[in-house]
DNA sequence: GGCTTGTGAGAAAGCGATTTCAAAGCGATG
DNA sequence: CATCGCTTTGAAATCGCTTTCTCACAAGCC
């Protein structure tokens, strides 16, 4: 009935194929999988069989008797936002090379879905990898409470039964402030990020922090995007700052086209700063002062943490990746004109 | 010894709660699915003992007995493609609206990686959504011949049965062709993308259709990242041509850049065409003419083809959705100032 | 040459759900 | 009051594969 058509049934079992080689199921089995020796003669006609009836084994099945899937899952808030690509190729190198595969799963930035969708992919992998989780805390604690290897990618929970790798938001922040104090700003603004997001809450902390430099801050809402960053940079005029940071490069980009718009010179009158470090080099207007994380380094360390969590069982520290600041086109000190 | 730690035994199955509620195992399954009338002192049981325990059915033994998953695969060339976020959110969309969740894969331009991973999609997904596909035709044609149910998106293959959604790349490309010709053109040049993606093809069929109009059309190698294009850039101003036709926007970008940074004004000296409209609007220095298709409605009409191809069995003629023309500040007539 | 080892293959027992089938409970009817 | 029919529940079969367990056979040893 089902993944049939003109009646011709496809199913082919793995009885099927040894029927057809003459031996039985578990022969088939061992063969396939190299778990034990088996006659040279009886291998070939095996190999022989299966390609004749174009066998696949079901991975229900297999998942079902081995107690394992040969899979890890990972779950990101959303997909649109370039940071993400370069950390799943990491992870899924990491995955092939232990013999799993990966599989990506998308929450939109809803919390809710987030939570959903990690269940259904604790049911359906042997791990499950989750990126800038915009989880609450307690909800979060709930499912780490499942037992369940899950590993942590870019949220720091402290008290919470998983490890964790990330981005040392806070300290990429830091670094951004001292820069800018350097150069003689006094009055920053900041282009927030999503509400619910960790990594923007770190980015705010360390803004917050940045007082000690002298630096008085004022947060203003945005958003991911290019677009967010555009429309909110109008905004920005009435602070008084005279540098502005952001929650990611998307937005600085999108903001620094408004501010070309509007007449003001960056980074004449106004320094801008991106985070993140987005390939966007050749698109830009300006090159783009930022900072930047491996995050081909995040992601394999990660799988590497998911991998000995689900082997060994083991779970270390949370381990932060320290950010790394790139002075560009885009800052420069207040009420200067930096090409003289 | 598996998902266990401190020695507690964590694997929770039905039989666990049908004892815990003092009902059988065949009584849960009835409760949960709601496949039949059960008493409602012994549901609420049976709820309770789920909550208690913590149950979550084991999705390989759910595969199994059900012969379904209810999950959709799709694999995709590039995650960083901003291509195809768009497209997945609307096939996510009819997916769920179908009560089956999507799975997302990356072969990472590699054919023989995009080989392997719809095999293990076909083996562990009810149907499967092939975008892009770079495969050559015969192992295409092997792989649909499998008689899972699956759907080619943006890759249309005569002879192949396999339903087939797709924009309109050659009509697309006409569209560009058309509107430089109107303008004046005669020689244009063409960055081309990846070599086996059939979307490349299809515009270079278009471009020489296009000598019709009387366009001499040179191609270059080049990609489809903003890289690519920058560096490719270089090479148009050999050929002499007055216009620029791109694989993608991002190709396009690329080589505005480039361009400015060469001194070649645009669209003064060089039109510049795009490809795709990509959502870049507020980070580009110049706002592209290009040509889009409605990736939302792509992916919609990918997941309902194969939705009704998983359900009903049916399949049916290959869909192209029509591209559309957006003009915008990239392009002028040759040799000419635009702003007079 | 008889008996212990060792080795390769088949039979059978799970894995954890769903679903068929059979039995039991219960009210209603003749 | 016994029987019929309907509903609800439990027992058992099933899904397709892996993995023990068991056995048959051949080789090696004294």
């Amino acid at each position: 009935m089902r993944n049939s058509r003109e009646g011709r049934q496809v199913r082919v079992t793995i009885s099927d194929v040894g029927e057809a080689a003459g031996v039985s199921a578990s022969t088939v089995s061992r063969v396939l999988n190299g778990t034990a020796k088996v006659d040279a003669a009886l291998a070939a006609r095996v190999h022989d069989a299966v390609r004749q009836l174009g066998y696949r084994p079901n991975a229900a099945a297999q998942g079902l008797a081995r107690g394992e899937w040969g899979t890890i899952g990972v779950l990101v808030p959303d997909l649109a936002n370039p940071y993400f690509p370069e950390v799943l190729k990491a992870v899924s190198g990491v995955a092939r090379a232990h013999g799993r595969r990966v599989m990506v799963m998308e929450s939109d930035e809803d919390p809710s879905v987030e939570h959903d969708l990690v269940e259904d992919l604790m049911r359906s992998c042997d791990g499950v990898l989750l990126c800038s989780s915009r989880m609450n805390r307690a909800d979060l604690a709930a499912l780490t409470a499942r037992h369940h290897p899950l590993v942590l990618l870019d949220r720091i929970v402290p008290g919470i039964a998983a490890p964790a790798v990330s981005a040392d938001f806070f300290g990429g922040m830091m670094l951004i402030c001292g820069h800018l104090a350097q150069l003689g700003h006094r009055r920053v603004a900041y282009l927030s990020g999503p509400e619910a997001s960790w990594a923007n809450s770190e980015r705010i902390r360390a803004l917050e922090a940045a007082k000690a430099f002298g630096l008085s801050v004022t947060i203003l809402p945005c958003g991911s995007t290019s677009r967010c960053g555009y429309e909110a940079a109008a905004d920005v005029a009435g602070t008084g700052a005279t540098a502005l940071t952001t929650y990611n490069d998307l937005v600085a980009l999108g903001a620094l086209t408004r501010m070309r718009e509007l007449g003001v010179r960056v980074p004449e009158e106004l320094s801008v700063v991106g985070f993140d470090d987005i390939e966007l080099d050749h698109v830009a207007h300006t090159s783009l002062t930022t900072v930047s994380v491996p995050r081909g380094r995040l992601g394999e360390q990660a799988a590497e943490m998911l991998e000995s969590l689900m082997t060994v069982g083991h779970d270390g520290e949370p381990v932060y990746l320290p950010m790394e600041l790139h002075v560009r086109d885009s800052t420069a000190p207040p009420g200067v004109d930096k090409r003289g």
